[in-house]
DNA sequence: CCTCCAGAAAAACGAGTGTTTAAAACATGC
DNA sequence: GCATGTTTTAAACACTCGTTTTTCTGGAGG
């Protein structure tokens, strides 16, 4: 053991226990039972629940953004000349992502906390994420754009999103879904399947014709706020 | 008023502050000092907190559901020989979806509730909306069914369930990302925008090409549970 | 041997939670 | 005007929460 075991105890609790209920339904001593520590532990190892959580987090995105970043370099090695096609990009970032979780247990998680990151309250949270991996990310969107050069700049961000947004809804339910599907279909879905099914979607999502041009003279609604 | 005001306050004020920090992060006593009403009001008029939620689910569901069985009966009026086209039935599906926060003063509140209810734990409140209003949503996935026949029924499912995380994430998290688009692009995108910016895209996703069939002898990873 | 100190353990702290109780205020019908 | 049922109020209850404090344990180094 690198680490002090209890240390790696309490993460390896909590990430299932945050995965499966959010942060603030998770008590410290829900952790601690079930990893069969201290309540103390968590405080004195990490300080506060909050820094427990990013400590949690970290554990994923660290190995992703090396892993994201080399991939990302041999990619750029390959295309010299030219530009990185989309498909390529979609499925380098795929298979780094399906990478990162095969050494822990849970893909699911992983997911599952990503999802919670984004709808949780937990701003602490989002600012952390978006200080320490925002870098990588912002590489990743410069290639798709050169990648999808006919794509105007706002509607090729919308489309990022709507992706995100699909990809992370999807597979951080997957759990209830998967039910839902085995029963009305007789079929076992797998995440690698998921992701056989995610990637033509994803690319015809991005390639779709554009939206027509906004008519002048209708006036939006005041939704603001 | 027809209601005992007491109530709708509570109700104006709890979806609000549901919606801003999610149901565990927000108590009775935000809720009830917030909207000037004693506490134990909650406790009188609702029972509990989780049928408070549940209340606040059915003030937006319950005329949704109603306007939209009569928007699909008349859809169905008009193509009585043919099947409803699928741009038809989204096209139906948004409306009726932007129609009914109109009446109240915010979609984005509605938006985040929804998402809300999918990424939180409060297993009770998917059962109750399942309950509530699982057949209207069965309704109208049969007539995408007839509207898409080439697709088959598992990979129907999936995609109407990576569009519908697309729509709850891009929506809910709308505040966030219109942010950084006025920054980044020099836009104020209002809700009606990014419909009319969803159409396409969700269409494409929906026709895209079927993935290739899964090889047989890769065995995928055991991710279970 | 004794000191030192990181780590684990138990106990307590103060704040905040949903819910219940019991009394007060109000409205309604006779 | 009095009794009736409904609504509002203040107070208390019984927990649970994250965090802090204090004590105890067990080796390492002088």
């Amino acid at each position: 053991m690198a680490q002090s075991d209890t240390v790696s105890r309490i993460l390896d609790t909590a990430e299932v226990l945050f995965a499966e209920r959010g942060f603030a339904e998770t008590s410290l001593r829900n952790i601690t039972s079930k990893a069969r520590v201290n309540l103390a532990a968590v405080n004195y190892h990490f300080g506060s629940k909050k820094a427990l959580i990013q400590a949690v987090f970290s554990r994923y995105l660290d190995p992703f953004t090396l892993r994201f970043h080399t991939a990302l370099d041999e990619l750029e090695a390959r295309y010299t000349d030219s530009h990185i096609p989309l498909e390529e990009l979609l499925e380098t970032m795929a298979t780094t992502v399906l990478a990162v979780p095969a050494e822990r247990n849970s893909l699911k998680v992983f997911m599952r906390l990503l999802g919670l990151a984004y709808s949780q309250a937990q701003g602490h949270l989002r600012r952390h994420i978006q200080e320490q991996y925002g870098e990588v990310f912002a590489r990743f969107t410069e290639l798709v754009r050169q990648a999808t050069p006919d794509l105007p700049d706002s509607e090729r961000f919308w489309r990022l999103h709507f992706m995100l947004g699909t990809v992370i809804f999807t597979l951080s339910g997957l759990d209830a879904l998967r039910d839902i599907a085995a029963k009305d279909y007789q079929e076992q879905v797998t995440v690698r399947d998921l992701v056989r099914r995610l990637r033509p979607v994803v690319v015809a999502a991005m390639n779709a014709p554009l939206p027509p041009a906004v008519e002048e003279g209708h006036h939006a609604n005041a939704n603001a706020s």
